[in-house]
DNA sequence: TTGTAAGCGTTATCAA
DNA sequence: TTGATAACGCTTACAA
C-alpha cells in the first residue's frame, strides 16, 4: 500500500505538502502540485480513509441501522440516502435485517468511531427506546414517527393521514363494513396506518370491530390468507384496506381464487403504490409515499446536525401520503383511464418509469 | 469522546491492558479485567474503529458497490451480503446506483483504507473492465458472470440457463413463434438471459427475428409499452419471454388492457420470481433465482480472500436458476393447483413466506 | 500479569 | 510557499 510518505519522496517535498495538495489547500505552488499529483497518480495513491479520520475526527460516513425489511420499500430508502449522501460526498455504512433492540443497539456501538451520524429506522416502539437510551448523545435522525421531540431530529411519511384518506375514500363510494389487514404487531408504521383506519371509521360513525382488523406481516402470503377471514367475517365487509401493497396483492390474488369479483363484491385498497401495483389485476388504488425522499431528508436532516455549524436544533418531518385512485375500489370504470395513457401521464411523479 | 486512556485511568492500569481486555487477550487477571469491564461500562467506552484499523489494516468491513438496480432483486442481495457480513463480525460500506464506471471506480477509491475488500455488481461490461483495470490488486468479488478467470473471483445467476429452459418450456408447450422483452442496453444478465432465448429457439430450429427481441429496461412500463410491438409483430407471436418479473407484470397489464387472453392467446413467462408473481393474473411463470443466496455467497467468497490464510486462489461461481410454473404459460389449469395450497407448499424454498 | 513505547497514515500547528 | 513534528486512538512487541 502506498502511503503519503512514498509521494513525498518520488515528488521530492514534504508529505505536509502532499497532504495540502490533496486537501485542495491554495497555499501550494502550482508546480508543485503538479508534481504530486503526477508522483501520486504514478504510484496509484490515495489518502487512507482511516488515518484520515483519526485525525480530523471526521469520517464522511453515516451509519445507517434498519430493521428487517424487504422488497421495494427498503430499496428505494437506501437508494434516497445513498443519493443525498453521495451528494454531500458521504460514504454509508449500512446494518440491515434488524430484529430486536439488542441487535441494533450493537451494531449502533459497532460503529463508533467509523460514522459522524446515525439514520435509524426502529421498527417498533421498544427499539426506538432502547436505541435513544444506549445511544446518548450522538448525532441521530429516527426513520420513524416518533418520539421524544428534543431527543433528536425524525423524518416520517403520513402514515395515519394515508390511511384515513384511503378508508374515507371507501366510506365515501358506499361501503359500510370495511375491513383491514394489518401490518406487524408492535410495527410503528403499521400502527399508524391502522390508527387512520380506525380514525376514518369513527369519523362516519362506523363502528370498529375486532374481526375486522385481520393479522397480517407485510408479506403477499399474509394476504392471500386473510382472505378466509374477510369472507367468513359477519356481515361480510364489501372492501378492505392492507396495510401495505404486498398484502394487497395477496387478497387479490386469494380472491381470484375464491371468486370473488374485485371490486364488485369487494373493494380493495394497498399502501406503498409499489411499480407492480398498477400491473395487479384490478389495478390497485393504493396510497403512494415517496420512500426514497423519505432517505434524502434523513440524510439532509443528519448533515445539519453533524454540519460544520454545530449541532443544528432537531426536526421532526413528516411527509405526505397520497391516495392514487386505480380500478380496485371501484371508483373508475376501466375504460375512463386506459392504462397505457396513465402511465405516461404518471411519469413525471415517479422516477423509475 | 471517551478513550482507551481514560478507562485506563479509571480503572487504575495501563492502556495496554484496557486494549487486552478489549481483544479478549487470556494473559490479564481476572480481578483486572473486571475493573476495566467496569470503568468501560461506566464511561460508556467502546473502541474507535478507524484507530484500531490503523494499528491493525484489517477494517472489518466489507465495500459493496452496485450498479442502479431497482426493487427485490436489489434489496435480497443486500440481505444477503448483510446477513453473511454480520455473522462474520463484518460490516459494509455501501454505495449503490451507479451509472458508469467513472462513479463506480471513484466510489471504489474513496473507500481506500476503509475496506478489507471489495463486491462489485457491474451492470456492464465496460463497468468490469474499467474497474479490473483501476483496482488492481486488492481482495475483489465480482457478482457477475464474467471474466478473466484468474483475475478475481465471482458469483453469478446462470441467467442464461434460467432463459433457455423457460423459453424450451413455451416450444414444449407448443409455440412456435416467440417473443422476448430485453434488459436494459448492455446489461450483463439481460444479455446472458437474451442469448438463453436465442439458444433454445436455434435449439428448436427456429429462427430469432429482430422484431421478436422487443426494447426494455427491467421496468413495469417496459413490459406495457412492449406490448404494442408485441401485437404488431407478424406472424403474431403466441408467448413472450420477459427478462425480469417487473416487464413481465407490467406485459400482463398491458395485454389486459389490450383483451388479450393470457395465457389464452399469448403466453408469459417471467424471471427472477419476485414475491408478488403469484398474485399477478394469471400467476406469473417465472424463473426463480436465489438473490440473498448471490450475495452470501459473495461474501462467502470474499472472506476466504481476506481471510488469514491468505489470498485464496480465485473461484467462480455459477447459482442456478429453476422454471417455476404457474398458469400464465397455461401449462397448468387453475383448478389444478389451487394459490393457497401452493402458498404453503412453497414456504420451505422462499424465507420470507 | 502488567507497563512502556513505537508505530499505523494522516492532518494541522508551528517555524522557517 | 514549504518542512518538521506533534497529535489522533489504538495495537503490539519488548521489558519488567
Amino acid at each position: 500500500m502506498t502511503t503519503i510518505r512514498d509521494v513525498a519522496r518520488a515528488a521530492g517535498v514534504s508529505i505536509a505538502t502532499v497532504s495540502r495538495v490533496f486537501n485542495g489547500n491554495p497555499r501550494v505552488g502550482e508546480d508543485t502540485a503538479l508534481r504530486v499529483w503526477d508522483a501520486a497518480g504514478e504510484l496509484d495513491y490515495w489518502p487512507n480513509g482511516a488515518a484520515r479520520s483519526l485525525t480530523t475526527s471526521r469520517t464522511q460516513t453515516l451509519g445507517v441501522l434498519l430493521p428487517d425489511l424487504y422488497g421495494d420499500f427498503f430499496s428505494e430508502v437506501i437508494r434516497g440516502i445513498d443519493q443525498a449522501a453521495r451528494r454531500a460526498h458521504f460514504q454509508i455504512l449500512l446494518s440491515s435485517s434488524h430484529a430486536d433492540p439488542i441487535e441494533i443497539v450493537a451494531a449502533a456501538r459497532a460503529m463508533r468511531g467509523r460514522v459522524d451520524g446515525l439514520i435509524i429506522m426502529a421498527s417498533d416502539r421498544g427499539t426506538a427506546e432502547a436505541v435513544l437510551g444506549f445511544l446518548g448523545r450522538q448525532p441521530l435522525v429516527f426513520l420513524n414517527p416518533y418520539l421524544d421531540p428534543d431527543g433528536c431530529s425524525a423524518v416520517s411519511i403520513d402514515n395515519r393521514a394515508g390511511g384515513r384518506s384511503a378508508v374515507e375514500h371507501l366510506i365515501a363510494l358506499g361501503h359500510r363494513v370495511i375491513a383491514t389487514v394489518r401490518g406487524p404487531e408492535g410495527n410503528i408504521d403499521a400502527e399508524e396506518r391502522l390508527g387512520g383506519y380506525r380514525d376514518a371509521l369513527a369519523g362516519a360513525g362506523l363502528s370498529a370491530s375486532p374481526q375486522l382488523e385481520l393479522p397480517g406481516d407485510f408479506t403477499e402470503t399474509a394476504g392471500f390468507r386473510a382472505v378466509s377471514g374477510l369472507l367468513a367475517a359477519v356481515p361480510r365487509p364489501t372492501a378492505v384496506f392492507a396495510a401495505n401493497d404486498a398484502m394487497a396483492a395477496g387478497l387479490l390474488g386469494g380472491l381470484r381464487d375464491a371468486g370473488v369479483a374485485v371490486p364488485g363484491e369487494m373493494a380493495v385498497v394497498g399502501f406503498d403504490d409499489i411499480g407492480v401495483a398498477r400491473c395487479l389485476t384490478p389495478p390497485l388504488t393504493s396510497v403512494r409515499v415517496d420512500v426514497c425522499e423519505l432517505g434524502r431528508r434523513a440524510v439532509q436532516l443528519l448533515l445539519e446536525t453533524v454540519g460544520p455549524d454545530g449541532p443544528a436544533p432537531c426536526r421532526r418531518e413528516v411527509l405526505p401520503a397520497r391516495l392514487v385512485l386505480r380500478e380496485s375500489c371501484g371508483c373508475r370504470s376501466r375504460t375512463e383511464l386506459p392504462v397505457l395513457a396513465r402511465g405516461a401521464g404518471d411519469s413525471g411523479e415517479r422516477d423509475r418509469i
